[in-house]
DNA sequence: CTACATGCAAAGACTTTGCACATGG
DNA sequence: CCATGTGCAAAGTCTTTGCATGTAG
């Protein structure tokens, strides 16, 4: 994601581009591999731009979640977390929760999506998007115990 | 679950046999195949204990979770839903959501089995449980399109 | 009798909203 | 210029907590 393209995905939906949209992008571009949440998020951008509001963000995340920038994550930590989008659709990953450091682990698989399809198929319900999440113990915390 | 083994599970975290508990177990038995809201329990429960308060009922469903007698699922609408947890082991089972009509529909299947297999032995991680949502059309709705 | 449970209201955490002011195109 | 965006504070929603009172065992 550059900045042209970015300015045009904004104006496609009759937006502005703002320095704080901006500064917004730039963090989840700098923290691609970690699952912001929105407060994180704002701290982050007031290193570089102290005046953003925290309503900001979160008006912003919600636009980005529109413009299916962003993708909204649930870890049951009591707020929305966010990851870039992954921009090939091929790139499918899910989400390992250890429930001993609470560490957050990717993991490809494409075994889902002949669930997807068996599913599809026995109950005709079409499937845009799902949302899988594993909870349990990593390695690291299965040794220490 | 029967009286005896409810008493019994409470009486091994130290707890005690209540109206109030009761009255919420028996609603979750009633409602068995819905996936009632803290709030939509409460208001149950009122239809035969008008003096229980909603605090009660946050308490209630908590206690429940920690003994396992409900899973607390979570459909990103905003609150906590509950389920009877499957006394068999056996009975897995996932949720479909309809983002028309927001109907959720059960799905067994057994192939998440495998992706856990596969999981545990690529990522060295002990999966205890997981999370599962797919999210699409069902099938009247897509019908009405 | 006493440890546990309840009801109520207050407080907390996360998120949204109303409004006056600011600004991108 | 003017529609859109922002910052702030206030309000909203779901949930938890403190405390005096009630009650199961």
């Amino acid at each position: 994601m550059n900045a042209a393209q970015f300015k045009e995905k904004l104006k496609q939906k009759g937006c502005k581009l703002t320095l704080q949209r901006r500064s917004v992008l730039d963090v989840l571009i700098k923290h691609c591999n970690e699952h912001l949440s929105t407060e994180e998020i704002y701290d982050f951008v007031k290193e570089n731009y102290p005046e953003i509001g925290l309503a900001t963000v979160y008006r912003t995340v919600q636009l980005f979640e529109e413009m299916g920038i962003v993708d909204r994550l649930n870890f049951d930590d009591g707020c929305s977390r966010f990851e870039l989008s992954s921009e090939d659709t091929v790139h499918h990953h899910h989400h390992l929760i250890c429930e001993s450091c609470n560490k957050v682990f990717e993991v490809e698989n494409d075994l889902l999506e002949e669930i997807e399809k068996e599913i599809e198929r026995k109950y005709k319900f079409k499937i845009h998007d799902h949302n899988v999440m594993f909870y349990g113990v990593c390695k690291d915390c299965e040794q220490k115990e």
